[in-house]
DNA sequence: ATTATGACGGTTC
DNA sequence: AGAACCGCCATAA
């Protein structure tokens, strides 16, 4: 049963796992933008990674990926408030709004690099 | 191959 | 600040 293998979702792994990844090194109280996970994926598929999100972000720490501006993600904002304000990460207060202080809050995975390559 | 969609990005009005 | 439009990439049908 070896010979059979799983292309399908071998393929589909292999973006979906890249963008895991990427949100699961992300430290708390910062955060990264959908554009800036494609990036560090070497793709501009901001869409896709919020895609992957959608149907495996169940085990990701989803709020810390968020919009380019320091908006929280669509539909979950009030979920993602209450991450922010439990792990400390810099926000901005509005009239009627709050977003994410990115000058502070934006995070990229070179900043802490682990990786040897 | 083509079409439509999506937890997006950026620009313009 | 809010809405509209276009661009970009990946996935599903």
């Amino acid at each position: 049963m070896p010979s059979d293998a799983v292309p399908s979702d071998d393929a589909a792994a292999d973006f979906g796992a890249a963008v895991a990844e990427v949100v699961r090194m992300i430290p708390p109280g910062h955060v990264m933008t959908y554009g800036d996970v494609a990036a560090a994926l070497g793709s501009r598929a901001s869409r896709a990674v919020g895609k992957v999100m959608a149907h495996e972000g169940a085990d990701l720490p989803w709020w810390r990926v968020v919009r380019a501006g320091g908006h929280p993600p669509l539909h979950h904002e009030a979920r993602a408030l209450e991450h922010y304000r439990a792990e400390g990460t810099p926000l901005v207060q509005g009239t009627a709004a709050w977003r994410l202080d990115m000058r502070r809050a934006r995070w990229s995975p070179s900043t802490d690099a682990d990786d040897p390559f």
